[in-house]
DNA sequence: ATAATAGTGTCTTTTAGACATTATATT
DNA sequence: AATATAATGTCTAAAAGACACTATTAT
């Protein structure tokens, strides 16, 4: 059976983090060459001794490098090519993944808002958060996607502004509510938040009811 | 630079087409062991020194194994893990593609209707098929994806089977005509189709206006 | 009382689906 | 005329979106 000369496979992570209303991207400077210190995303070879798959893979990257075990981890798609890596022909596997900030302790300054992200990264890691952020704001509008950067108890205004923030427009504040409440994703927790810190009526604290992605039924859009 | 067993990269296509109202996958039998004579996506090594990438190398897979040149080649996922192949750590793109039967000559025994496939099928093939199979179903729904299958010159109600084999439902006729019209994808040739073979009135006949996939706007699940 | 946000009610527009009706061909 | 399918019209129900109104806290 002929070998032919075997592409390098890698793994990389699109990991999304909210910072103050701002959709961000974790990007680190490379440490090695090539593209030293130019900005990147995370990312490594398989360990094929270690990880049971690629989505193993992924997650052992996560945990390695920022120490978190994530609860949404989605597999993006496979960029591969002759010109991405000067070394040649290459292939890597791209990964999304989002996190609730206060679950980051290090490389804080390292998240860059994804309207603001430098102009040049290393490799094509552009097109590949280019075309992570346009899948993180299309899933957003009809799936559950951003209950996963909800700290455990939040009110439905924060959710909002989560949902706003990821998908990148605003929404009607009563239809938001129907359709959550329609969706059947929180639950009162029956506390009320602090009233002296906003100045403001209370609000009412809801709960994630469950941790899977949930999709919005878009079936009828051309069916009985 | 440490080499961590680099797992062996491979793509498979599952090439879908039409058969008397059927939606078919091929799965011809593997001529090579393992798996021997079980039948199987095709697929195959990329040839890093002939492909530009990995969307190349499946076009080359589908040009050399059944001579197509398909306008229809999208990427599924990568599939991967040490359980898959039985000689080790094994990953593998699988690619969706999609014909018009009378481009296809050679093979044709070969292709199997998706709601009676084989039960077993080499590596993990079942498992792809069924994504597969699922992401078509799906994305006739919202999208011209069925426009594909369709010769340059058709009758709406022969599209109409179309996008109901494929999705796997029935739609109301005036209704999918209302779709149809929105979406400005076919344009009358001004010609009719002939009642002698069908005993009955004749409809006009209709071409697609672009070779492009459409998306129906969905951005109104939650959004202003 | 006033400011500020929480939470709900109601109206309009759009879209989907079901069903009925008319039109045009063949035998 | 009878039959079969093409093509369109109409009604209803569901959903999305806009906007206004009421409620509850602090100062």
């Amino acid at each position: 059976m002929t070998n032919y000369d075997d592409p390098i496979l890698t793994i990389d992570v699109v990991l999304f983090a909210l910072m103050e209303n701002h959709l961000c991207v974790l990007l680190p400077k490379r440490q090695t060459q090539p593209f030293l210190d130019q900005p990147a995303l995370i990312g490594g070879y398989i360990h094929t001794q270690e990880d049971k798959d690629t989505h193993a893979a992924a997650m052992r990257v996560l945990q390695n490098k920022i120490g978190i075990k994530t609860p949404y981890l989605e597999q993006l798609a496979l960029f591969s090519g002759r010109e991405r890596d000067p070394r040649g022909w290459s292939a890597t596997l791209a990964y999304i993944s989002m996190v609730h900030i206060t679950h980051i302790d290090k490389m804080k300054s390292d998240f860059y808002p994804v309207d603001d992200l430098p102009k040049i990264l290393a490799f094509d890691h552009s097109a590949i958060v280019h075309w992570a952020v346009k899948r993180i704001r299309s899933k957003s509008e009809y799936s559950t996607l951003p209950m996963f950067v909800m700290p455990t108890e939040f009110t439905l205004t924060e959710l909002q502004h989560v949902y706003e923030t990821m998908m990148g427009k605003t929404i009607d504040k009563a239809t938001f509510r129907y359709k959550i409440r329609e969706l059947d994703v929180v639950k009162p927790t029956g506390r009320m938040s602090n009233p002296k810190i906003t100045n403001t009526r209370p609000a009412r604290l809801y709960q994630a009811i469950d941790t899977k992605l949930r999709l919005k039924q878009w079936n009828k859009s051309m069916g009985s």
